[in-house]
DNA sequence: CCTTGTTGACGTAACGTTAATTCAAAATAG
DNA sequence: CTATTTTGAATTAACGTTACGTCAACAAGG
């Protein structure tokens, strides 16, 4: 492949006249006639900058590193569209990794902790990382952004609390008065089940324990499961995470429940797939592709030493879809 | 950071031989105890290789580019986990690219054709991608393998024919005579119908046209409504990609057809969500974890100049994953 | 006519690695 | 005891960029 010296031979100029071509520095001047000779010589010998030589001559790579917990969860999918988008008005490529291979050793750390592969970092699923991992990564020269809250890291994410409030209040205005939370595990799924408690509190009703089976389509199954065993069993039900509502979807016809007559499901998180499932899942949606874009700003704030706007993405709130797993309680229960 | 530059002055020696401990290389010896020296003063000044750097010297990044059509496609997650898995192997990390966000002057694209980027490209949904920027791609240094039938490059696929025939005898032997092809639309696709018009001739039935309503849940809908419009009703019918199948059962429950009673269902390509649908769909799996693998192989030979074994792979065949949404036919139709 | 400023460019030193070459000292051979 | 080989290392030249410093030629100002 052909380098700047080649183009520079090929136009008859000096190196540093193509160099300054090829980023438009104003420092090493020329005419405009040299200009073009120069491009024209580019262009015929069919010249790429080399990456690699900017990276190391800069100390800059133009990537960031994303890592999240299960890649293909399609909650990811705006979270990473907003990534991709931020990043390329930065100039920059986004290297994908998931947490789940990400073993102490494992080639993507490895290449992370490496110096000059990526110019920092966004990590969403700190709490799945193991202790040594974590460890190794903030021993990265680099920025780390933790796109979920964190302690001991900017971090910024969406409002989990008031996602959970908004599922439960809407059951509450619907009538229902036996509400549980069925799903999930960890701060997030936490944050969710606060502002469940928040609603259930306000409207004058006793909040049912957290049950925290975990994520995915059985950890939904499993949540209803647990929920019907209650001595007064449940009219309406919030799911922690949404693909949990397909278990509970699934269990609840195995159980023989009607949704939503005979029970109300919302769930946190909105994805394409919910408005397919039958019936189409109630659920609320979170602003991923806002997260993702805002993440990406707050991390080039840090790479670039400017202080970093972090917290809770209030600005566009969690969002109610309303279709149709959940309708007002008409039987009298209890 | 420190370098190798820190390293050698901190153990007293000099640059190469710092390089020749990181590398092992045998060509500059060393005392052991002068090994455990440089070893040491590593350690305790931290030093990380710098990549960039080591890329630029070695010309080669150990980073390949895959780039799927729709990355959160849960078909795709073997896939995915085979090719990390098997570039790990190699020493290479993988950055990830979606075709649907790669137009013509993307910066995931500009990122691949500059060069010293990667190592090599692994490309799924070719005929995704507009002809600009596959003849931007095709002009790249480095080798391109794609993961589909592709008639100018070297490819490798698994045995989408086959899927096709297997998924279609099955409902054949299950007594079914009027059987359906719905959904997709290009090579692929094809390939499948294909498979289905051989085990239909097979079976001395009559195939009917391919409903190439496309992809995803709507397509499935959408193929189902079109094939029930016809004059006799399908008794089964084949779905060309899996998450059709979600919108094969919502329509199918929208307009009161029981599954699998009055209407037998067969998906291509299994992923976990299929058994937590209600009714559980019957699919088809694809070795796509192996096609992932096999991918990164063929690959490393290009890279390596060495014959590459591309073609079908047939040796994991797909395998039929019997679940809920099809059963014999008792009725008698027609 | 000399001074100062501007234009248009060139030379070169890094950035951190790797690998080829060189070389002194020690070990071995004759 | 000298000649040769081996050991253990040091020097150095790239890899392709970028940006700093320099500088000749020419123009404008006093």
């Amino acid at each position: 492949m052909a380098t700047q010296r080649d183009v520079a031979r090929a136009a008859g100029v000096s190196l540093a006249v193509v160099s300054a071509v090829v980023n438009g520095t104003s420092h090493t001047r020329m005419r405009e006639s040299t200009r073009t000779r120069v491009l024209q010589a580019m262009e015929q010998l069919g010249y790429q900058p080399n990456q690699t030589a900017r990276s190391l001559r800069l100390n800059q790579t133009d990537m960031i590193a994303m890592i999240l917990n299960k890649i293909d969860n399609p909650v990811y999918g705006p979270l990473r569209h907003g990534v991709h988008e931020a990043a390329a008005e930065h100039g920059a490529t986004v290297l994908l990794g998931d947490a789940e291979t990400m073993r102490s050793g494992s080639q993507f750390l490895t290449r992370l902790l490496s110096q000059g592969t990526v110019d920092g970092i966004l990590i969403r699923g700190e709490g799945l990382l193991d202790d040594d991992v974590m460890a190794e990564l903030r021993s990265h020269p680099k920025p780390i952004l933790v796109l979920e809250h964190a302690l001991d890291h900017p971090w910024i994410d969406v409002d989990d609390r008031r996602a959970g409030e908004i599922a439960t209040r809407f059951l509450v205005n619907l009538g229902h008065r036996h509400i549980v939370f069925v799903g999930g595990s960890g701060y997030l799924s936490q944050q969710r089940y606060l502002g469940y408690q928040q609603a259930m509190d306000a409207a004058g009703l006793t909040p049912a324990p957290h049950l925290d089976t975990g994520f995915g389509e059985q950890a939904g199954a499993d949540g209803l499961r647990q929920a019907m065993q209650a001595p007064t069993a449940p009219t309406a039900i919030v799911v922690n995470n949404i693909m949990s509502a397909v278990g509970v979807l699934a269990a609840a016809r195995d159980l023989g429940i009607a949704i939503p007559d005979q029970l109300s499901v919302v769930g946190i998180h909105d994805v394409d797939l919910m408005q397919h499932l039958r019936p189409a899942v109630t659920a609320v949606r979170m602003p991923m592709y806002q997260l993702g874009r805002a993440g990406v700003e707050a991390l080039y704030d840090l790479i670039a030493g400017r202080p970093s706007a972090g917290g809770v993405i209030t600005d566009p709130e969690p969002e109610l879809v309303i279709r149709d797993s959940a309708t007002a309680l008409t039987r009298i229960r209890d």
